[in-house]
RNA sequence: GCCCACAUAGCUCAGGCGGUAGAGCACUCCCUUGGUAAGGGAGAGGUCACAGGUUCAAUUCCUGUUGUGGGCACCA
């Protein structure tokens, strides 16, 4: 005598149990038209489960986002009928939801190529209309295995091996296929067609390189056609803004074989480094950091000393191995900050030393992990390491968020989410510093009230850390800040202050960078802007176009007076029309473009515009400049609006 | 490191079932001096990534290497 009642308070009571199906049908035959699955107390069923006891229900339907990942679910077991048929021997492991989509991992070792995935997707769309229902079954245990034994289904046999508490599991058939899944699956196939398979890859069984390599064919799968499409045009969007190929369109750096990860920066490229780099020098300086520099190559008695030679050595590039003394490169710039602490006695009273490096480290990097300036293996940290005593390690850690949330802001992220990733299986040092540093960092989160989540096992395996996450213009996650406490390089490398008590102790050391990797971050930072840079970071910030011959030694005087104003100005007297120089470099997206003919040298005036198409008027030169130094600043994002409110 | 692709002019790309290649833009020169997103003409430009192999002949077919792209794994 089920009681149901709806989200909006409504109550129905059967005389018996009945599907999720029956109770939408009784809803409205519009309804169960559409059901996908419904939501009872809390947790989802297929719309065939019965329901025996009173409840609360939610009819589930293409609209709810549980729908959509309920199709995306059903596409990939639509993905597996399609491979079945026309790959007999293919094994199916397992086949996710994912975002925008699903994959399936396949034990299939001849491999599939592009033309496999068109021939693949050609039957799932024969399939999906030919107007099959799905059909459920809670299967026995015993059952199960005799089922996918019989099929052939190796994996699906291990999978059920990890589950040795589940005495039955849901199968889901439809005609020639049968899978297992905790579910829910479409009832029927009419609710499948949009979709389109994407990509095939290398995956490993469980995720583990050691294990065997499966194929991985991925796809991505909406409610109708219309959202299929709006999510291709996403995609092409954000190839549009991909840092790799505006890199090239704006003239910001190369790479080439003679040094693979390794960017050759051109010189706008390189003002765009310069900025970011003199803005954070500025910065730290501001929150009473030091900067120092340390060397580029040590030997490997050091990197043995410091215990990287032991951890990271597959990692690191080595110079002359065989020479009697050996160097590598520095990966990492901890070890060269912690001997310049050494240097002399520390006083309690030199805490903290807050001790910045932008220093060029070198990590050689497994072949399939470079990518354009995302992943290199020469780059710049924003690093800095902060020695404190333990009373004043809560108090270093706020203040390095509040530096870092401040230059995430006038760089133009506002939406800032923050991880908190703990001891990893793997670790060193003794679980009561673990403990220590661990706190801390929660501490501080819950102090600030950061935007915080917990990350467990996630940690560095020396130290816990905050990741910042910084979130782009078109809503992808990038990971750049870090804050990391470490009690255990202090220890190794035995470093000591005097403190009020005249006693040695040690003091805590955390690493931190802002932007990470700065080659990393300028590549987010092309894609965040999409190459327009906000006027203070644009490598040119004006353009002097001349309209004729004429007016060329006017040209090259505002030229001159811009750049002895300190604005990186160009100036392009090619012999060319105007309307061409205006396309050419508003597409080099330079923010301010100023135009001079007969009658700015008349005036002694200049005609500015901005990029966005905005006609300023006439101005004189010192005008010009004035509005420069005033909207180019760190934070100033966004030129219209400041022009607007002039 | 693993899977699947790709590598042709400075850039974007076409081409060829084996007979050393083409377009647009950029570049150089000429004409044009034009007021806010492409004025016209001519010319020059390529060891078809690299190394082997097959062949009378390889940019094209095969093998390997390097690099790149999408993923996997890795990411101090």
């Amino acid at each position: 005598m089920p009681v149901i009642t709806l989200p909006d308070g409504s109550q129905r009571s059967y005389p018996e149990p009945l599907s999720i199906l029956d109770v939408a049908a009784d809803i409205g035959p519009g309804l169960a038209k559409s059901t996908l699955a419904g939501e009872l107390d809390g947790s989802l069923h297929d719309a065939c489960d019965l329901i025996t006891t009173d409840a609360s229900l939610r009819i589930i339907t293409a609209r709810d986002e549980e729908g959509l990942e309920i199709i995306r679910h059903s596409t990939a077991h639509l993905l597996g009928q399609a491979i079945k048929q026309l790959y007999p021997e293919a094994k199916m492991v397992i086949g996710p939801v994912i975002e925008n989509g699903f994959y399936y991992d396949i034990h299939y070792p001849p491999g599939f190529s592009q033309h496999d995935l068109q021939r693949i997707e050609q039957r799932m769309r024969e399939l999906a209309a030919a107007d099959t229902a799905v059909v459920k079954r809670m299967t026995p245990r015993d059952e199960a295995v005799a089922t996918f034994s019989a099929r052939g289904e190796d994996y699906k046999l291990q999978l059920i091996e990890d589950m040795p508490e589940v005495q039955s599991m849901g199968l889901y058939q439809h005609d020639d296929y049968i899978d297992m899944c905790r579910g829910p699956h479409v009832p029927h196939h009419r609710f499948l067609g949009s979709f389109k398979l994407t990509a095939v890859s290398g995956s490993y069984w469980r995720g583990d390189s050691s294990n065997e390599p499966l194929q991985r064919i991925y796809g991505t799968a909406w409610r109708n056609d219309k959202e299929l499409k709006a999510y291709l045009q996403r995609l092409e969007e954000a190839e549009k803004r991909d840092h790799r190929k505006l890199g090239q369109q704006l003239d910001l750096f190369h790479f080439e074989d003679s040094a693979p990860g390794q960017p050759f920066w051109h010189d706008k490229g390189w003002l765009l480094y310069s900025s970011l780099m003199d803005y954070m020098r500025r910065k730290v300086r501001a929150h009473g950091y030091i900067e120092v520099h340390t060397p580029q190559v040590l030997s490997l008695d050091f990197w043995k000393y410091t215990g990287h030679w032991g951890k990271y050595r597959e990692n690191m590039f080595v110079v002359d191995e065989s020479a009697e003394t050996s160097f590598a490169l520095k990966p990492m710039n901890c070890p060269g900050n912690v001997q310049i602490f050494k240097q002399g006695v520390k006083s309690y009273r030199d805490l903290p030393v807050r001790m910045a490096e932008f220093g060029k480290v070198f990590r050689h990097e497994a072949s399939g992990a470079r990518h354009g300036l995302m992943r290199v293996q020469g780059f710049t940290q924003d690093d800095a390491h902060i020695f404190c005593t333990p009373a004043q390690l809560e108090d270093e850690v706020i203040a390095m968020c509040g530096l870092i949330n401040e230059v995430y802001a006038e760089l133009g992220f506002t939406d800032v989410k923050v991880k908190l990733s703990t001891r990893p299986d793997e670790r060193i040092g003794s679980d009561a510093d673990w403990d220590l540093a661990e706190q801390a960092l929660e501490n501080v989160c819950r102090a600030l009230e950061l935007d915080w989540s917990l990350n467990p096992g996630d940690g560095a395996f020396y130290a816990p850390k905050l990741d910042f996450h910084l979130h782009d213009a078109i809503g992808r996650v990038w990971q750049c800040g870090t804050i990391q406490v470490d009690m255990n390089l202090p220890n190794r490398l035995d470093i000591l202050y005097t403190g009020e008590d005249g006693e040695k102790h040690r003091p805590h050391m955390v690493h931190r960078a802002i932007m990470g990797s700065i080659e990393r971050f300028l590549g987010v930072l092309i894609e965040h802007y999409a190459g327009d840079f906000p006027l203070w970071l644009a490598p040119v910030q004006v353009m002097i176009m001349n309209i004729t011959d004429a007016q060329q030694p006017y040209a090259r005087a505002v030229h001159e007076q811009l750049l002895q104003a300190g604005i990186r100005a160009e100036l392009d007297t090619r012999n060319e029309k105007v309307g061409f120089k205006i396309r050419e470099h508003t597409l080099q997206k330079i923010p301010l473009l100023v135009v001079v003919g007969d009658r700015e040298v008349e005036q002694q005036l200049l005609s500015v515009r901005l990029k966005q198409g905005q006609d300023l008027g006439s101005m004189t030169p010192a005008a010009l400049i004035e509005l420069i130094q005033q909207a180019a600043q760190p934070g100033q994002n966004d030129l219209p609006a400041f022009v607007q409110q002039q």
